[in-house]
DNA sequence: AAAATTGCTTGCATATTGAAAGTAAGTTTT
DNA sequence: AAAACTTACTTTCAATATGCAAGCAATTTT
């Protein structure tokens, strides 16, 4: 990793790592979808090449949004978790979906709705920390 | 414009729009900044190189997210303001500046402390809000 | 033991980005 | 009214990133 971050902008700075096709689709992913393997994501409906997602996979691990297990039943399959820091994403995750969900039906017609959207968004905060704790409970070891 | 989406995600497809290093810069710095010309924008911190800009705010352009103006006593300049759809982006900033906030000092040591940021997590809400009014008052004519 | 699965890497064509220079129209200065 | 400057771009070209297909090695399943 060089040279990685434009200026000293906590917005810009969140883009220089997060701000691409790629990236929060992936973690997007995990906490919507739990997907925990390369073939997870390979299959995914965003049909990602696989040179990208092994390299979007490095990046996020160097970074620590993400890290890499094996169960100990099987040798072939890493999993891959997102730590506390992938996690503090969620609400960017969840305002993209508010977004697109209010302001970009004219433009995509086929965009699917999201349910009870009506309701998460009354209680924002709750939702996203229930996201978080249901992604802990299935996929975080104590 | 071409096959603009990937799939029928709404996080996908915002990010088929959002989703690269330059679009939300602009836009963070046209609500936190008040950006509104070509030169205000290739002035700022970031450095965007001006054809990437120009292929932005084109975009931007297409997707009503903006809309460019003249001011009456000025025949040169062009300003380019945020549309209610390019406002509803705010709690995006937001959260990208928190999360980078709590999360990314670690590997920018030099990263900005947002002033009163306890305070606007607190009522995170009423913050977005208040900015988004704020920019309608500066920057839309009635 | 053979076949299939998983998690990648490699090669190559195409698309996007980035830096620098150029240009045309409008505005300001002299 | 000319000259100088500003603004808003476009163009060129090199460097980087993306995307597709194929390949491959280490498991795991049949």
């Amino acid at each position: 990793m060089q040279n990685q971050f434009r200026c000293s902008c906590p917005c810009t700075s969140a883009l220089d790592i997060v701000g691409d096709k790629w990236t929060l689709v992936i973690i997007k992913d995990m906490i919507l979808l739990n997907n925990r393997t390369f073939k997870d994501f390979s299959e995914s409906d965003e049909a990602i090449a696989t040179n990208i997602l092994s390299s979007r996979l490095k990046m996020l691990l160097e970074y620590e949004i993400i890290r890499k297990e094996k169960l100990p039943d099987n040798k072939q399959k890493n999993i891959y978790i997102l730590t506390q820091k992938g996690l503090n994403l969620t609400p960017v995750i969840i305002d993209l979906i508010i977004w697109s969900d209010g302001n970009l039906r004219e433009n995509h017609s086929t965009l699917l709705p999201t349910a009870q959207l009506d309701s998460v968004k009354n209680d924002k905060e709750s939702f996203i920390s229930m996201l978080i704790e249901n992604y802990k409970k299935r996929n975080w070891k104590r």
